[in-house]
DNA sequence: TTGCATTTATAAGAAATCCATATTAATGCA
DNA sequence: TGCATTAATATGGATTTCTTATAAATGCAA
């Protein structure tokens, strides 16, 4: 039995019209493609469902039965394909995403409570991680995308540049660190330093850096979180090489920071992808509104997501931090 | 947007297999036509369903989410089709009958006890009604068949032959009338007679079959009901002309009853449908069933539904009086 | 009763769709 | 690097579906 929809739509065409002819052009088809199809239907059910001579049509007591039926099949069918429409048409949806502690802790709340005014059907699973393991859950499809740091380069994944992320001193205020005339590896050596865990990708980056100028980064004290690591600046301890999007060095006065005058004490974001995997509409979405939020401080423009310009990223961005 | 059966189908044999040329086989199609299904299912709801590959085939975050919608719809449409196969293949429906109230006293009881058991989704509606009221419910689609008199020659309705059904002569035990050597119309009109009212379809009969013999039939009493009737023979008002089927003259020790030696004083019992209209299967499979009960004391047979043959019929007949 | 108008059914050729075979391209694995 | 497997593509053919034209039936009106 090989029941079609258009034949269900052909047999409630008929009974809502009250004949072949005028349910023919209601289909936008010939009356005598309808008579096939109803006989269709009739012949693949092995039920007659309408008693039709050539000045009336009625139902049958089988089609009386049966109508209903017909009726709710079609109704579920037509709502549901309502519903898949509106998928592709209004993004929803789950997005998880995976992203770095500064990021999501940073600009990311303010971005999605704005993507979330425009797109309330669309919910958010934030999974914050470290350096390496934002990979890992995208590989995993753990996550439907990460925001990590860039200078990946595996086969299977696709990233795409969102902004930089600069890595600045920080240091206590009124600190002989502030007055001198250059920030290089050089002179930073000389003072004790607070780094990130090696686990981390800003350590990854620092030790670089210092690798890069010749020196090798020595911490006086080591911490996981970043917010530890500004305690101990402010507690004299040493100074700190953090990113300068990190949420943990706002708001104190007594702290300052200044940026490092070496090539390579920077981090590019990027928007980590699995290659050859869809994602949702919502997901491409979202991707396109952040791109969009930081056009203003993308590397092309020379910003990096500490800048406070005047444009709608700096503006998410800020309210991101005020959000926080 | 025009999405097929067929694509959905497609679409659960791909994940439920887990490949396209698994998932062809399995569907009894090439696998390039279920590649082409898939694409025209993707592109009729704008949305990519798999991520796929010469190596893997993955549902995309999009087909996980509709997954489930589609599954749905396959078991609802798939169930309703279940439901209208039985409509075909095991009668079920509500049978509504006009039946004489003789017959429906009679021997139906028992046929439709019997047919139940066989079929009990089958559920009946009797509506017993004299002579015209049969003819006019059929027409008026009150009912799906009528139980009636012969002898109707509407243009719109079809009568199908089931029995014939006597009329005799009901008299008190030991009256005059039982030692008559013949019971004629000249004869019987010598008694005072009970009739039945002039609406009922035996009081046409009579009247009838009296004219036919040259005479006239003349009530000392009438009556509506044939229970009433039947007490007035019982009360020595006089005879009474019955149905031999006529479930009110059994039982009783101190009448009995005696063919009438004239033409006439027999009613063909008919089933009578509306022509050109179709019927339940349920309704159709009574109907048989009902003429193949009544064989044994069918009109070609010489017999009538006062027969106790040793047959289906006849045994159908004595439960019907039984279970009165 | 006879034509008329309306409506469904049928016929046949045309259009569209769908499908199967053969082939290509891609990709994991040995 | 070659092999095996699998999905995508191309193309001609088969099937289905449709439209147009026509026939048949039926209620209605003259």
């Amino acid at each position: 039995m090989d029941v079609n929809l258009r034949q269900i739509r052909a047999f409630l065409a008929v009974v809502g019209l009250g004949g072949f002819t005028r349910a023919a052009s209601a289909l936008n088809i010939s009356q005598p493609a309808l008579t096939i199809r109803i006989r269709q239907l009739e012949d693949q059910i092995g039920l007659k469902l309408f008693d039709r001579n050539t000045r009336s049509v009625q139902l049958t007591r089988v089609g009386q039965e049966l109508l209903p039926v017909f009726q709710r099949l079609m109704r579920d069918f037509d709502s549901a394909m309502a519903d898949i429409r509106e998928f592709s048409e209004e993004p929803r949806g789950t997005i998880r995403v995976a992203v770095l502690p500064s990021f999501a802790a940073g600009p990311l709340p303010a971005l999605i409570a704005d993507f979330r005014t425009r797109n309330p059907r669309v919910s958010f699973v934030l999974k914050d991680a470290v350096g390496k393991r934002v990979l890992a859950m995208v590989r995993n499809d753990e996550v439907d995308f990460g925001i990590g740091v860039g200078g990946v380069d595996e086969p299977d994944l696709d990233t795409i540049e969102v902004c930089e992320d600069r890595l600045v001193l920080v240091y206590p205020q009124g600190h002989a660190a502030g007055d001198l005339p250059q920030a290089t590896v050089p002179v930073i050596s000389q003072f004790p330093l607070v780094l990130m865990d090696k686990d981390t990708s800003v350590r990854r980056l620092v030790d670089e850096a210092f690798a890069a100028a010749g020196s090798i980064a020595t911490p006086a004290c080591e911490a996981t979180y970043m917010s530890t690591a500004v305690s101990m600046v402010r507690a004299g301890l040493g100074l700190a090489i953090l990113p300068a999007s990190a949420i943990e060095i706002r708001g104190f006065t007594d702290i300052a920071t200044r940026p490092i005058d070496d090539v390579g004490f920077v981090r590019r974001i990027v928007i980590i992808k699995r290659r050859g995997s869809s994602l949702l509409p919502a997901v491409e979405e979202f991707t396109k509104a952040l791109l969009a939020a930081v056009t203003g401080c993308r590397p092309a423009s020379g910003g990096c997501l500490d800048l406070q310009v005047e444009n709608g990223g700096a503006k998410a961005l800020a309210m991101g931090i005020q959000g926080q």
